[in-house]
DNA sequence: ATGCCGGGCGAAGCCCGA
């Protein structure tokens, strides 16, 4: 049994104990992350590496970042997402690693916010979802057990978020952004959670301001995504409420997928 | 609630996130 876990941190260094403290606990085989904002010069390697981890990391300055922790050896594939080498942003780290569900290949995904919605930002979050699309393709094509997982910046239903009305508009769930996730599942990808728990409401995002998490006003948004090979192998896919509610958390909660031994 | 928090940078106040 293999769990892959992705978990947007806001910071890698302003969350080391809570991090820390969810390693201890849950102790995923893989924990994708996301927003680490941090190069690969700064990350505190060590300290993480001292919880059982191998790390592969896609660092910048400040902003963006995503890193892929594994208790099995990492080779990494991409650090960045392929087609736009004038790209400089580090939003995708894919890799390859041995686990008892067999060799498995995954990617950390860091999917532009895009807004606000009538500028360039959202332009460059379609145009990236559209790189998105084609390499997902692409890895579909190797007819191998693939989990793609991130924070996506996306809700893809109604039912994904405290108060549709109040998103209308919004880059994460304008038509033209749930459209392309749906084209990007489209191509024979499997999204965990909503499959194996259909029409529950679940959010992995609730905002710092006006008591969103004490009242529940949350979205989902942190998503894994897996070839037919891995969904083959799916077993649950859950959630992890408590590093939310924890001193100095993310604005972001843990989900997790398990993959069945192969 | 197009920023009320919270983080980075860098040393005040702006940029950014969802």
């Amino acid at each position: 049994m293999t769990r892959i876990a992705t978990f947007n941190v806001n910071s890698i260094k302003a969350r080391m104990a809570n991090v820390l403290a969810w390693l201890d606990e849950f102790g995923p085989d893989i924990a994708l992350f996301q927003e680490i904002k941090s190069t690969e010069e700064s990350f505190p390697r060590m300290e993480l590496e001292a919880a059982g981890y191998n790390i592969a990391i896609s660092g910048q300055k400040s902003y963006n970042g995503v890193a892929i922790f594994s208790k099995t050896p990492l080779e990494v594939v991409h650090t960045r997402l392929p087609g736009d080498d004038g790209d400089e942003q580090a939003r995708y780290i894919e890799a390859v690693t041995e686990t008892d569900a067999g060799v498995l290949r995954v990617a950390s995904i860091y999917l532009p916010n895009g807004n606000p919605a009538d500028t360039d930002k959202f332009a460059y979050k379609l145009a990236w979802m559209e790189r998105l699309i084609a390499h997902a393709r692409d890895l579909l094509a190797l007819e191998e057990p693939v989990v793609l997982g991130g924070d996506y910046n996306v809700i893809p239903q109604g039912e994904d978020c405290h108060d549709p009305a109040a998103w209308q508009g919004d880059a994460l769930f304008r038509p033209e952004s749930r459209a392309a996730f749906r084209r990007l599942l489209a191509l024979g990808y499997t999204e965990a959670f909503r499959t194996l728990n259909p029409h529950v409401r679940a959010y992995t995002f609730w905002d710092y301001q006006g008591g969103a998490w004490q009242n529940d006003r949350g979205i989902r948004i942190d998503h894994l995504l897996l070839s037919p090979q891995a969904a083959d192998l799916l077993t649950d896919c859950k959630i992890d409420q408590k590093p939310r509610g924890r001193p100095k958390a993310s604005d972001h909660t843990p989900i997790w997928c398990e993959l069945a031994a192969a």
